[in-house]
DNA sequence: ACAATCTCTGAAAACGCTTTCAGCTTCGCC
DNA sequence: GGCGAAGCTGAAAGCGTTTTCAGAGATTGT
């Protein structure tokens, strides 16, 4: 230990570095002195074999290049790197297998805690865990001791999406619906039945197309729908990558957006206002997700118990909704 | 150290697990099996202050949410994840203060060897990093002992792009360019300008116009050379990012792709096939780079000298591109 | 004024491995 | 048959911190 060549002990830097102790003024100066002309910076690895803390995190995403996510990353990065931690991240590719061996790495390497964001394993496997250490989980509500549990409100996102086109006078509109493996997808389809149904329209389960939450999901499934000669004149899907997928198909088509067919999407994308027309869609703060996932971690791991909440959901309206065409 | 608990000395064990030296089949045997009863892990934690190697590398990027480098982050993480190493992502968001401090840090937490996709700071200091511990770099073209660079044919591309604009008749060609700052939007730059002039035509300054790499980029770009009464009938877009931009303007202003102006991108991102008209654009593998950037760090690691080379730029031609209006 | 308490500090053990060094065998060769 | 070389293996010394433990002074209470 460099330090140690000027003055005390290593013990003693440790408490000054630590502030685990108090440590008489004049050997902090002299430490810190001695800090500074050796410019010496202390070794992470070595801290966190002898004290078990290795001032980084665990961060499990599905694919690191999602548009979504990735903004979500961005906010995660900043509060741990403010706050001296280190991010580790993986990708599960929505395999619950590759997930559990991802998550055996970063506890091999001695994570201090562990985000997750929108995991495809089990909620019990997911309490045993937070046994071990703190879990920020996304995408469910979950109750546990160190963990916590952060989610948006698909629910009513997609309910105000679908109002927003039966507010434009539309009968007929479909909806295109992620894997209603995730939760999510599961959550805004609720959200836009309810809507339909406090309007009084019937819910009909043939205007509702499922596929992968991707451009192509959103493609295929748009086209499956055109080719079943089905009439609407909206569509509200269930990301904004599957509008992107849609817009493909109905222009294919030769169906005009907003004119023939109005589009909503879900996430608010940047891209999402880049494309033309620009997409109706209900914002998520993805940002603010990734922010709030770290500070809760944070928070987790000092001890205290937070409860950060998220913004509520926000439609943004526009280029690519319009009145209903006349029947 | 528990594997010991079963026969023979903690060397041995270490032996066998880094295949260090020859060590009998009967130990071997014993050993093997009891680290699978006592289903022991190693850590890499010990083993990086022990060893010196943390099996773990930093990898630099600009933003983490980069449509165009996610996809390389992906091919970075397949590969060392294969190898059994841990990618520390880090991002310097352009600034090259920013980027010294991850440096730092990731050299704190004593990462075996560095990939920095297209990093800000300058030649002469990467040289000097490379000594200290393996460095691949994208970006731009060096040379120095432990540093390995990874580059685009990025001239090739914009001539391709720019060629084939010219083969559907265009002749007023506009440019979106990326900040000239980076030397990949000067050497699109100069692809596009020996396109022109091989086909005989004049390199018109004003018909080139430079932006960010982003949608708004693009958008507000277009939008000056719109708002100067410039006559083009095809724009070749800096990155792909910057076509979306631009076809958001060109639509506001009732101009239509490709029937009024044409548009060709680069990069190729999953959304530029997804975009109404899909985007023709400049096929850059990044997923590849990845792969190789990782690839040529496994082999610096290993003292080998791989030197991969990457794809050519390829055309895609898509429906944003058509023949060029009668004057 | 003396014991009992506090403060502050250093010595030393621990964290879980790798690696060097030296010792013991077993060969190969003159 | 003896000697050097080569092959395996264990003991022990780190790697750079944190943390426990105990000791040396300085304070306080009576």
């Amino acid at each position: 230990m460099v330090a140690e060549a000027s003055g005390v002990s290593p013990s003693t830097v440790s408490r000054i570095l630590n502030g685990t102790a108090i440590v008489s003024p004049e050997k902090r100066a002299a430490v810190d002195r001695a800090i500074a002309e050796l410019g010496f910076v202390p070794n992470p690895v070595a801290r966190g074999l002898a004290g078990g803390r290795t001032l980084s995190v665990g961060v499990v995403t599905q694919t690191l290049d999602s548009p979504f996510y990735g903004v979500a990353l961005r906010g995660i990065e900043d509060v741990l790197d403010a706050a001296g931690y280190s991010a580790l991240f993986v990708s599960g590719h929505w395999d619950v297998a590759v997930e559990k061996r991802c998550i055996d790495t970063l506890r091999s390497r001695r994570v201090d805690g562990l985000i997750i964001l929108n995991g495809a394993m089990g909620d019990a496997e997911l309490k045993g865990l937070a046994k071990d250490l703190p879990v920020v989980v996304t995408g469910r509500t979950l109750k546990a001791t160190g963990l916590i549990a952060l989610d948006f409100n698909h629910f009513e996102g997609a309910r105000l999406a679908t109002q927003h086109l039966i507010e434009l006078g539309h009968r007929d509109i479909g909806h295109l619906s992620g894997d209603i493996e995730h939760p999510d997808a599961r959550e805004r389809l609720a959200g836009y039945r309810a809507a339909l149904e406090a309007a009084g329209l019937p819910f009909r389960p043939e205007l509702v197309e499922t596929g992968l939450y991707c451009e192509e999901g959103g493609r295929t499934a748009t086209e499956r729908m055109l080719a079943q000669g089905l009439r609407f004149s909206a569509l509200f899907a269930g990301n904004d990558q599957m509008a992107f997928g849609a817009a493909v198909a109905l222009h294919k088509r030769g169906l005009r957006v907003p004119t023939d067919v109005s589009l909503v999407g879900f996430d608010d994308l940047t891209l999402a206002a880049h494309m033309t027309p620009p997409l109706t869609t209900v914002h998520q703060a993805s940002f603010e997700l990734g922010l709030a996932a770290a500070r809760s971690l944070m928070a987790l791991l000092a001890d205290e118990k937070p409860k950060l909440t998220l913004p509520e959901p926000r439609l943004v309206v526009r280029d690519s909704t319009g009145p209903a065409p006349k029947r």
